[in-house]
RNA sequence: GUGUCUGUAGCUCAGCUGGAUAGAGCAACGGCCUUCUAAGCCGUGGGUCGGGGGUUCGAAUCCCUUCAGGCACGCCA
């Protein structure tokens, strides 16, 4: 279906063309001064020039070409070369029952699709995830969700960090806790156990325990265990059996409860790679790297120029193998393309990264352009996000000053939120909790998405769970209000909207109509942010509707059934949109 | 130091591919619940769009400059 200001441009442009102008550059917007008009065109002043005529001269010139249209209730030229424009309730009544009936609202899906991975997870495993993971999978799954809507066919990638020295640390540490272990026994040649040796909880406590000893500023700092741990490392690295088998332990532990923990954030990945997936690929990139002539040895490292002449500052280069013959990350990542571009070939890369990696990452993807490991016609998009401060502005701690684990502050959230949700009515405590979880969600979610990605924002537990003004709760008591009323009818309506003459129900249908347009735009600048003010405009919109007309106690049948109609399509909408960022609403609130 | 991002109302943020009077929310103040969920609606007050130049008929938006802050800058990820 062709968006609304697009047919409405279609109609200017004509009369442009019937008045004998050049109408290559005329664009319908939606106005800027609702007082005046719904639509204004500014196309008659940038010409004037050229025309050696007043715009407003223009601007009635094409404004008398439009007298008779069917779409416009008014199209009149004004002060400086202004078009505006009404457009009458028949044309946009028909144009909100297409949509009604229309897949996907009438969207109309991406012509030539490709193949989308949106990598945006980066987990350690045995570590559990904390406020540092929150949005990558906040925005990560928004970014994939919105890009299978536009017809892509799209893959989220979890890109587990299950690889390296953390290995090694936890390997030496069981070693020194449970000697007696088959893992450790050289001469052991049985199977090894299928249960793991340590829990989840027990993982998350070795595991930072076994890192400070490793650490030389640490004062449990341990050489000897240091060296065991690189030891272990490598011979990890090498495949020693006993040391795979406790590695396969820590990934299945750790994936089944990272998974949980996602879950509960309604984050889905479709792949679960990690580093240890790419180890193969990289002996082979290298080689092919050196014999290609693009690594060469500097400072004891093998390293990648990655510098263009255009840059404003010379940029170091990729270092692919450090001075002690040891891997780094940007080989991972690098390998990571190859193996990509292997099984998947996608057309698009999106990396939902901290922008504090956007050097890393600048270094990589030129590093894999210029070996060939990326053609040219394969995007990579690097979308940093920023930091998630507290009020003080500064990044988010628990009250004691450490990192906050994500159980923990959605347990908060979801707390705050019960209390809230018992100030307004009484609740039967199973349905509550139940309830409680989708609004915190949706409070959480929509507070960290409404704000542009790449920017810091400072996270308010007061202000996310007051449910008041701009929040995910406003947009979910406004579709459980929808709801609520279309169960009190009782029926289905019949879909069709017929335009009463209610100005906040005109309203309501023209922020309808710009679902497909604003939805490009989210696409195309990786904006969540676009999607939440969208439905906050429509719910706004909605519940000005709400207060103005009467709806269920209407007597007149037919604009009962039309309300009850334009009711059904917004909430499927907002629900649409909803479910793009990440979260749902609850039956009641 | 270099690069980069940011600076919009008391606070938190939109708007930034140039358009008419710069918008929301919170906070403050004033209305609206015998009627579809008041987690709502309607209204009032509050802004040198960091400062200064420039381009343009027209600048928060583009260019230059300056100030302030964040972040990053070859062998951690």
């Amino acid at each position: 279906m062709k968006k609304l200001l697009d047919l409405i441009t279609e109609e200017l442009k004509e009369a442009f063309a019937k008045a004998g102008y050049p109408n290559d550059k005329v664009t319908a917007t939606v106005s800027n001064r609702p007082d005046l008009c719904e639509y204004q065109c500014n196309g008659a002043m940038p010409l004037a020039k050229e025309a050696h005529k007043a715009p407003l001269q223009i601007a009635e010139e094409v404004c008398s070409f439009l007298k008779d249209s069917k779409s416009f209730s008014l199209a009149e030229a004004v002060k400086p070369g202004f078009i505006n424009l009404n457009i009458t309730g028949n044309f946009l009544s028909d144009y909100v029952n297409q949509m009604a009936i229309a897949d996907k609202f009438g969207y109309e899906e991406e012509e030539n699709p490709v193949k989308v991975l949106v990598d945006y997870g980066g987990p350690n495993v045995a570590k559990p995830l904390h406020i540092g993971h929150l949005r990558a999978a906040i925005i990560g799954e928004s970014i994939k969700r919105i890009c299978r809507f536009t017809g892509h066919e799209t893959l989220g990638d979890v890109h587990l960090g299950d690889w390296g020295l953390q290995m090694g640390q936890i390997i030496a540490e069981l070693k020194v806790r449970e000697p007696d272990l088959p893992y450790f026994d050289e001469s052991f040649e049985g199977e090894y156990p299928k249960e793991a040796p340590f829990t989840i909880s027990e993982l998350e406590e070795i595991y930072p325990t076994a890192s400070k000893k490793c650490k030389t500023e640490s004062d449990t700092y341990d050489a000897a265990f240091a060296e065991a741990a690189h030891q272990a490392t490598a011979e990890l690295q090498h495949g020693k059996p006993g040391y795979r088998a406790i590695w396969q332990h820590i990934i299945n532990i750790s994936v089944a409860d990272l998974k949980k923990n996602y879950d509960n954030l309604d984050v889905h990945f479709d792949l679960w790679k990690g580093e240890s997936d790419v180890q193969k690929y990289i002996p082979d990139m290298v080689e092919k790297m050196k014999a290609e002539g693009f690594a060469y040895e500097s400072e004891g490292a093998l390293v990648v120029d990655v510098a263009e002449e255009t840059d404003k500052k010379e940029l170091p280069p990729c270092i692919i193998v450090k001075s002690d013959g040891a891997t780094l990350y940007s080989t991972t990542d690098l390998a990571t393309l190859v193996e990509r571009m292997e099984l998947f070939a996608p057309g698009y890369v999106i990396y939902v990264v901290d922008k504090r990696q956007g050097l890393h990452f600048e270094q990589v993807f030129r590093t894999a352009r210029k070996t060939g490991i990326v053609p040219e016609e394969e995007k990579l998009f690097f979308l940093g996000f920023g930091t998630m401060n507290g009020v003080d502005g500064k990044p988010y701690k628990t009250r004691d000053g450490g990192v906050m684990r994500l159980e923990t502050l959605i347990a908060e959230i979801n707390e705050a939120v019960l209390e809230k949700m018992k100030e307004n009515r009484e609740f039967e405590s199973s349905e509550a909790e139940e309830t409680a979880k989708i609004i915190g969600l949706a409070a959480l979610k929509y507070g960290d998405l409404s704000n542009q990605a790449t920017k810091d924002y400072i996270f308010d537990m007061e202000r996310f769970t007051s449910f008041e003004g701009n929040t995910g709760p406003y947009i979910l008591y406004t579709i459980v209000r929808i709801k609520s009323i279309l169960s009190k009818y009782g029926k289905t309506p019949s879909g069709k909207v017929e335009f009463t003459g209610e100005k906040t129900e005109k309203d309501l249908m023209m922020k309808l109509t710009m679902f497909s347009q604003m939805i490009d735009a989210a696409y195309e600048e990786c904006a969540p942010h676009k999607i939440c003010s969208y439905i906050y405009d429509l719910a706004n919109a909605f519940n000005s509707f709400y207060h103005e007309v009467r709806i269920l106690t209407q007597e007149d049948e037919a604009k009962k059934d039309s309300y009850l109609s334009l009711l059904l399509l917004t909430q499927r909408v907002l629900e649409q949109c909803i479910e793009l960022l990440g979260f749902s609403a609850p039956e009641r609130m």
